[in-house]
Parts: C-alpha cells; structure tokens; sequence
DNA sequence: TCCATTACTTGCATTTTACAACTAATTTGA
DNA sequence: TCAAATTAGTTGTAAAATGCAAGTAATGGA
C-alpha cells in the first residue's frame, strides 16, 4: 500500500472535523481556531502576541481580532509589558483556564476512546509513530518553518 | 510519554499549514478546501453534490457555491443526471484534473521529503500506525461519524 | 393524485481572513 | 545623542467562507 497521500488526507479530515465539533463548554462557542489559541496561551507561560501568532502560523493583524473576541468572550486577559511597553503579555482568564481544561479533557477523552480500539502493542507503536512524525516534519524543509 | 493531545495537536496544526500552502498550481491558486472537493470529485465517480459534500462533511449550501467558484475557474463540470433529474454528477475538467494531479504529485512530494528523515524500518511502521489510526478512528463512535 | 421527501439554489447575516497603512515604543548606528 | 529603521500591535477595508431559513423543482409513496 503505497498511496500515503490518501492516508493522511483522511487523517487530516478526521481531526479537522474533530477539532470543529470539539470547542463548545457549557455557554460558551469558541471556534476550532480560538481553541488553539487558548491551548497555547495556557501552554507557554505570559507569551506575547507576536510569539503565539507566530506559533499558530497565524497573520498578526487576525490574531489580533481573535484575542479582542476572546477578551470580549472572558476567556484571554492582555497585560502590559513592563519591560517593553510595545508588548502584550497574554494569559487565560479563571474561565479561560476552565474552558481550556475542558476541552483539552474531551480531547483526551476522545483519544482515549479511540485508542480503546486497539491493544497495547498498537498503542504504543502508534504514539511511537506520531511522535516520529512529528520529529521528521520538524525537519523537514518543505513546509512548516515556523511550527515548533 | 502520555500527552497524546500535545502530540495530536501538533500533527494537525502541521498538516493544516500544509493544506494551506499546498494549492498553488500555475495561475491558478485554489484554497484547502477546494483542493479537498477536487480530490473527492477525482476519487469518486461521478458522484453528486451530496455525495462530495458529506464525505467532506461540509454543508451542502456552502458545498453549492463553492462548485460554482470552481465551475467559474474552470475545474469543474455539472453534469444533469439522466436518471433524476434533481441531481447533477461532478466531473473534473482536463484543468480541474491536471490541478489535482499536480497538487497530488507536490503533496507526495512532501511526504517522501518528510520520511526520508527515517530508516525504512521506521517508515513501515509509521505508515502501518496511520492506518491503524485511521481504522480506530472510523470505529469510534464519538466523532466523525459521516466520514469515510 | 396529493403529500412528504430529496437535491440543489439563493437570500441573508455573521465570521474569518489578510493586505495596507497607521501609531507608538525601541533599537541602531553615524 | 539623535534621526532613521525596526518592531509590536491596531484599524480600515474588502474579499471569501460559513450556515441557517426559505425557496424551486423533481421524485416517490400512499
């Protein structure tokens, strides 16, 4: 079987569809996109604008609407840099914070649920597999520069 | 290692700026969707708006007016169908077809790039994993149902 | 034959996106 | 030291994508 093409255009579809259906707690509607942000607002610590726009491979001025949104929505809070005063410091509301969980919780859930299929030898090799996949992407000098 | 959603987020954030940069061929420049539809419409036969758009999960009344970007430029035909009248068979013009060909050809591409960072031992499993996953996914019954 | 269903389209209204052009703060270098 | 270049972030505007509601036309079942 030698067609990987269709193998991961599957793949991507499964988890883009995944990630639309993903990003409803309680009251609040994020989009797949602002998930994402949040996600990483929550992983690196008092990130600037700039850093996780360019995390997300995401145009600043886009990403700068989508945090106004999240302010607007509770979830994201803007601090003044100190040490440069052209500089924003995001972090997650106690909201934020919970909505994050939450979806990182479902997510998990998901995962689980899916790997619930298989046993533990094609588990393991699995999430072995992922992991190389990503190493060998990073490398990888065709695309996603700018992706950790 | 157990953060399966960091590792997951990770491929899906790559494989979206893939998806992203992917749809550029000549003069034409298509976006992820779009090339997502002309694969569909490539691999099925004759299918029908319907069709196309469940697989890809998407609504019908976007699905429509993208067909017509695409008829517009050129890629696609709609063909009335002989046997019920309501329905129309998508088709890939000589344009459309070459489009998808060549966007298929830079995709592979890619991939061959990205697994060139393996050892052949690495690249089966790897493969052999994706389709585990793929299966797993298509069993669970949490997501993803209308997905092939 | 008439009514429910199906395939597809159009009318909105909203959201997302990105280029250009802006302000304000910081850094560079002569 | 101070003007010029760079950087962080915002806003104007315009295009594209999205999806619900409501429409037409064809089909199929009672």
């Amino acid at each position: 079987m030698e067609n990987k093409r269709e193998l991961f255009q599957v793949l991507t579809r499964r988890f883009g569809l995944l990630n639309k259906n993903c990003c409803s707690v309680g009251s609040v509607d994020i989009s797949s996109v602002q998930s994402h942000i949040l996600y990483e607002i929550d992983k690196q610590t008092a990130p600037s604008m700039q850093q996780v726009a360019e995390t997300l491979a995401m145009d600043i001025t886009t990403f700068s609407r989508q945090i106004q949104t999240l302010i607007k929505l509770d979830l994201v809070k803007k601090t003044p840099s100190s040490a440069d005063k052209r500089v924003y410091n995001l972090s997650l509301t106690a909201q934020g914070k919970f909505v994050s969980t939450t979806i990182d919780h479902s997510m998990n859930a998901y995962l689980e649920e899916v790997f619930s299929h298989m046993n533990e030898f094609e588990k393991e090799t699995v999430i072995r597999s992922i992991q190389l996949l990503n190493q060998a992407m990073s490398k990888s000098s065709v695309c996603c520069t700018p992706l950790l």
